[in-house]
DNA sequence: CAGTGAGCGAGCTTCCGCTTGACTT
């Protein structure tokens, strides 16, 4: 008997089937040693070390101390029985650098003299048979770049976050991730409230052609009118483009000008535009995708697609690759002409690869599973069925035809006005039949195809004042996109981080937006300053590049961490200051000071401990006094209580959670503020 | 003499990334 060892449980049986009598496949469940998390999880005869706290001697050659992980010892127990009874083990980890980790643990922990690393990239009978007869020795290296990053991570974590307990009190924490996503979504915020906003004047007319269509004013005399995009974000015209700026008077006197002036064409440009499906999902574009368009936070998705999974429905969901397997390949190609025929097929597959740097592509795309089964043959039923939908039709859709149109762009000109109408008419749907990710423009209409020359009254002009919008706050599907990106986290951890900083209440969501809590700023504002690397996301780009570097044998692990930690780390935090300077709120006078983990907001001369569930946009110059004097209460949230949870009967009950921050808020009859 | 409570000091908190159930409320 063989045994074959492999992360999942769900992929351990799968395997199983391929591989058949004669073979047993196991599974480990991820990593099965770690770092103690606690010192009552180093062993006695440790204990007393001074570095038993960090689990990482400092001053020995950074050697970690594993130990196997508390519950997953009937696990290892088993594996080592089985390996015991096996005439050959075959350690089937995850291609990539944690995988490769977990192989060698596992050789470490099961007494494997020799290891026989084997890899696949898809889950066929043929792969794995392929992979099983070519096994080959442990990458060491590799092994080495991942125990690298797992120090420093403890190294900068354990390190850290003491400074914020001294600083701040409470259990706070700090980490190479958390932190460099703290400061992203605090760079945000801060944007947003120094931000100010311009306002500019739209002015539009109807063209009395057939059929009609609006027009909107861009130049005057040969002046382009300022727009949103004419001004930088301190509200200033931006310099040397001159535009004209309109008030109320002047942008009514120019719909004056323009009711009934004939208007001629002066440009008619038809170009040919075509779109591309997007990519079949990974991880980050799912969390994405799921957030915008079925409303869902990125706990809930990560949920609801692992359901998917352990039922056969679709494949592994943390993945960053968006390639899909030949199998894969061949089954959209048939769903999509099952549906649509086979004219709505491209002559070749259409492969997908990734643009980020930092993929390790172990996993293929999320994707169905199996059969391919259609959205209405599954059974599923509420947000399971939604998700499943998605993902199959963005799937299927990725192996359609291009969507093919035109656009349309009339330039007219009435009198020393010119305006523009532009237009884009599909006229081969193609993937858009099936999945449309387009969000539709207010300007886009159809229209006619008029002569040069040719001339129409203007009627209906009207005139609006807009006014210039703030960077958005991100969404949580937005930020998994944004941390992907700036490659902080894996597809493991993205939603991890998230809830870590919301149970940490340095973020807080409302109306599905991620709003940094005034703690959040402090500890941002604290951070940048005493160890600046952490919340620095170039920080993870150069440790990534580094650990390639380890992986190649290019640099050693002790060398890399002298340089960061030892001459970086270790000094800042020696150096830090144990107290939390006073942070202002970048919009109003007030101050943030620290206290027994809580916030005070100093008001002039008065320091208030800052209510529950306050963010920084509830602080305005209006309710200042009310907050002063204690009377301020928080506002109902405008959206109410979400409801459609509650409709899907697949959906298992949720966890319950601690205190979150409006719940108070909402049971509490609403009442009037007390005047100060 | 037993029970209460103020006051004080000691110990704890924490990272990232890989993977599922087993637990409560």
């Amino acid at each position: 008997m063989k045994l074959l060892i492999v992360e999942s449980p769900t992929k351990a049986r799968k395997i199983q089937g391929y591989l058949g009598a004669g073979w047993r496949v196991m599974a480990c469940l991820g990593h099965v040693r770690d770092l103690p998390v606690t010192k009552d999880e180093v062993p006695e005869k440790h204990r007393a070390l001074p570095w038993a706290r960090l689990g990482v001697n400092t001053a020995g050659g950074y050697a970690p101390l594993y130990v196997v992980r508390p519950g997953k010892q009937a696990t290892v127990r088993e594996l080592r029985a089985a390996a015991k009874a096996a005439d050959e083990v075959f350690l089937a980890a995850d291609p990539d650098r944690e995988g490769e980790s977990i192989a060698w643990h596992l050789s470490v922990l099961l007494g494997l003299k020799e290891a026989q690393r084997v890899t696949y990239q898809e889950i066929t009978a043929a792969a794995l048979r392929q992979a099983v007869a070519h096994p080959r020795p442990l990458d060491l290296r590799l092994v080495a770049a991942q125990e690298t990053r797992r120090t420093l991570d403890r190294l900068a974590g354990y390190g850290v976050s003491p400074l914020l307990w001294a600083a701040v009190g409470g259990a706070q924490s700090a980490g190479r991730v958390q932190s460099a996503a703290l400061q992203l979504l605090a760079q945000r915020e801060q944007a947003r409230l120094a931000f100010v906003p311009s306002a500019y004047w739209r002015v539009t007319a109807d063209v009395t052609a057939r059929p009609a269509f609006r027009a909107a004013v861009t130049h005057i005399r040969g002046t382009p009118l300022a727009a949103a995009s004419s001004f930088t974000s301190t509200g200033h015209l931006k310099p040397d483009v001159p535009v004209t700026q309109l008030d109320a008077t002047k942008a009514g006197q120019l719909v004056t000008y323009l009711n009934g002036r004939p208007a001629e064409v002066t440009a008619a440009a038809v170009t040919p535009v075509t779109r591309r499906p997007p990519p079949p999902f990974t991880t980050s574009t799912l969390q994405q995708a799921a957030n915008a368009r079925l409303k869902l936070g990125a706990a809930e998705v990560t949920r609801l697609a692992q359901a998917l999974y352990e039922n056969g429905l679709i494949t592994y969901m943390r993945t960053d690759s968006p390639a899909l397997s030949d199998e894969a390949l061949t089954l959209a190609r048939a769903a999509v002409e099952a549906r649509f025929g086979p004219a709505a097929l491209p002559a070749k597959p259409r492969q997908y690869a990734t643009r980020n740097a930092n993929a390790q592509e172990a996993h293929e795309a999320i994707r169905p599973a199996g059969a391919f089964l259609a959205p209405s043959q599954t059974r599923l039923a509420g947000n399971e069925l939604a998700l499943y939908t998605l993902i199959y039709e963005r799937t299927v859709a990725s192996q359609m035809l291009d969507a093919v149109g035109e656009k349309t762009t009339l330039t007219l000109q009435a009198g020393v006005v010119t305006l523009e109408a532009t237009g884009t008419r599909l006229t081969q749907p193609g993937f858009t039949a099936l999945y449309d990710d387009e969000i539709r423009d207010q300007d886009d209409q159809a229209l006619p195809l008029l002569e040069v020359g040719s001339r129409f009254p203007l009627q209906n002009a009207k005139a609006e004042e807009k006014r210039s919008p703030p960077p958005a706050r991100f969404t949580e599907g937005k930020f998994v996109q944004v941390m992907e990106k700036a490659g902080i986290g894996r597809p493991s951890t993205f939603g991890h981080t998230l809830e870590t900083l919301q149970k940490r209440g340095y973020v807080a969501l409302r109306r599905r937006q991620l709003h940094v809590t005034p703690l959040g700023l402090m500890i941002a504002a604290y951070l940048q300053g005493q160890v600046p690397q952490l919340v620095d996301t170039a920080f993870t780009a150069g440790m990534e590049a580094d650990l390639d570097r380890i992986a190649r044998g290019e640099l050693t692990r002790v060398a890399y961490l002298d340089r960061v930690w030892k001459e970086e780390l270790a000094p800042a935090i020696s150096r830090a200051a144990k107290a939390v300077p006073a942070v202002p709120a970048p919009h109003v006078p007030v101050v943030f000071t620290p206290r027994a983990g809580e916030v005070q907001a100093r008001i002039g001369d008065r320091s208030v401990p800052l209510p529950a569930g306050l963010l920084l946009e509830d602080l305005t110059p209006d309710m200042l006094p009310a907050l002063a004097s204690g009377a301020w209460t928080p506002a109902r949230d405008s959206e109410g209580p979400r409801k459609p949870r509650a409709k899907s009967a697949a959906v298992k009950p949720r966890r319950k959670k601690a205190a979150s921050g409006s719940a108070g808020a909402e049971r509490r009859p609403r009442r009037k503020k007390t005047p100060p």
